[in-house]
DNA sequence: ATAATTGTCGCAAACGTTTGCGAAACGGTT
DNA sequence: AACCGTTTCGCAAACGTTTGCGACAATTAT
């Protein structure tokens, strides 16, 4: 239409030098009349590089990956990137299926957690082979060598601990997830190393809401003073155990809890927790992606800060 | 290697009847072992189809976006599609830079709920122009000849205010959301229809959690034997107000709420509520698609089902 | 005046597929 | 031996871009 080259066209868009400012113009203003699009997939076709990352998550919603995904979204956008959200189930074959499709889709980089099942790393290396970057958040594998963002574990639960000291409670129980994941050894040990020696402590694994809220309902029988909560999925079933047996907090029973701030301000006192942001880890998550993109690929493992808001509870 | 040609490759990959047996079983063995991978930007340049579809929220971390989501993305992968996440916070410029996106992505397909500033539709109808379905949820243009799903707003309010009834509650205090949303005018008119004319009622509309939790106060000091919440942002203000009272529930105060069902299962007696699912919501879109996809673009709204589900609030 | 430089632009190949059409090979029928 | 039908496959164009290189014109230097 305006009697020049496919070439130029491209280039006048591009703001290439070797185009003169009134062609450039020109195809700009048809390019707007017309309302031009460029097709992406031609565009990555040629250039073999795709504004696409892939997220895979166990789920969308929970307390923690949601706002999760919804901060790596927001930077996504800002950085003219799109985001391809992948659910796993914590399932392996899924996993797998989520991670061909996001070969196939030549995202140009994955954040992803590990399902529990995930044992051998070997589908996360031919991402490696191919240079796509894969950062690993939350529940990240045990070996060196990839790229991984965690909340502060350790320090999270070493606060836990410490603030109970604190308060001079006597009787404790301390709820923990599932024993086999690597989040859960690392708060158990922090927990169990800085919890003071002269407080009786009774340890638990709950695999699940209703799990955690029988472990309560046992707690208040034995007079237990204070219990600490792992995680929301164990706060919800303590704090369902509590209000059944009328006990108030903090008076009758301290709670303190790691999450992510959602569930404590929920309930009257607030829970005190410690935080676990999220939408802070979605932050680091990216902004490590972006390192990794741009050539500087530390391998190392990252984490945020963990500190403790205080509610009611305590 | 196999001393084929491409369009061979290519068929026998797709199995076609042209190609023999013996050549389709070489080529994909071949294909295995070297862990072939079409490239979908080269398929879907070339068939100008996508497998993409691009899904638009106000926010990802929310009770029923989550669910909604995640539903979809099940959908979704099953049925051999990428989902695009998109959130718009609620604002009107990143709205459309989002339909861009989607548009430059060549999704075949686009999920959205309006924001509440959005006024005019002309963003949308070219979607329409370019052949590609838009599905709107829950809160949906009030328009005709566009395709809608949403949650049963009239019946949930309606089966809401029946429950209230069929208890002989003396005194309600309802509390609402924004009141220009559709979604607070249907949900209103429906409960004003239908709640007892004997009952002496109380509407209030309340922008966010601590507003619902400030008028709960206020409604305890007033003795309302009820409270009726639109929305989980409202049930969530109430709670804290209700377990900062002191007041039990059922027996000092009532509570019903409208709700995903996350919330009302937090609390102990569970709350009444009446179910709006965003995963049926997201069934229920994705079928739409699909139907859209197949042709048959009916352009109608769509609802689903509402139910009561009985805690221990009433 | 011619030669060298610079500024603009077009040609054509390439990215990895799909697909209509034609071609070769083969078996079977007269 | 000639013909026909079928099976099996390859050629080449096309999808919408990007980009190295060369071409031409305009400008400047000699």
């Amino acid at each position: 239409m305006l009697g020049l080259s496919i070439s130029t066209i491209s280039r006048a868009l591009k703001n290439h030098p070797d185009i003169s400012e009134k062609t450039k113009e020109r195809v700009n203003e048809l390019a707007t009349a017309l309302d031009y699009e460029p097709n992406s997939n031609a565009i990555q076709l040629r250039t073999s590089k795709s504004n696409l990352f892939g997220l895979i998550v166990p789920t969308v919603s929970n307390f923690f990956y949601d706002s999760f995904i919804a901060s790596v979204e927001e930077e996504s956008r800002k950085n003219n990137y799109s985001l391809m959200i992948l659910q796993s189930g914590d399932d392996l074959t899924i996993e797998m299926q989520n991670l061909k499709l996001c070969r196939q889709n030549r995202v140009s980089g994955v954040f992803t957690c590990l399902s529990s099942q995930t044992i051998n790393m070997e589908s996360f290396t031919k991402f490696k082979d191919l240079g796509i970057p894969v950062i690993f958040f939350d529940l990240v594998p045990d070996v060196q060598g990839v790229n991984k963002v965690c909340v502060a574990d350790t320090l999270s639960a070493t606060i836990a601990a410490n603030t109970i000291n604190a308060k001079k409670k006597k009787k404790v129980l301390a709820i923990f997830g599932k024993p086999n994941l690597s989040i859960t050894k690392k708060r158990l040990e922090a927990f169990e190393n800085n919890i003071d020696k002269k407080i009786e402590t009774t340890y638990l694994h709950a695999n699940n809401t209703p799990d955690a809220e029988q472990f309560a309902n046992e707690a208040s029988a034995q007079n237990a003073d204070t219990i600490f909560c792992m995680s929301d999925e164990i706060l919800v079933g303590v704090m369902k155990a509590i209000q059944k047996s009328g006990l108030k907090i903090p008076d009758d029973i301290a709670v303190i809890a790691i999450s992510n701030g959602f569930i404590p301000k929920l309930y009257y006192p607030e829970i005190t927790y410690v935080e676990t942001s999220g939408y802070k880890l979605g932050k680091l998550a990216f902004s490590s992606m972006m390192a990794c993109m741009a050539g500087s690929a530390f391998m190392q493992e990252l984490t945020i800060e963990s500190m403790l808001v205080e509610g009611g509870s305590m």
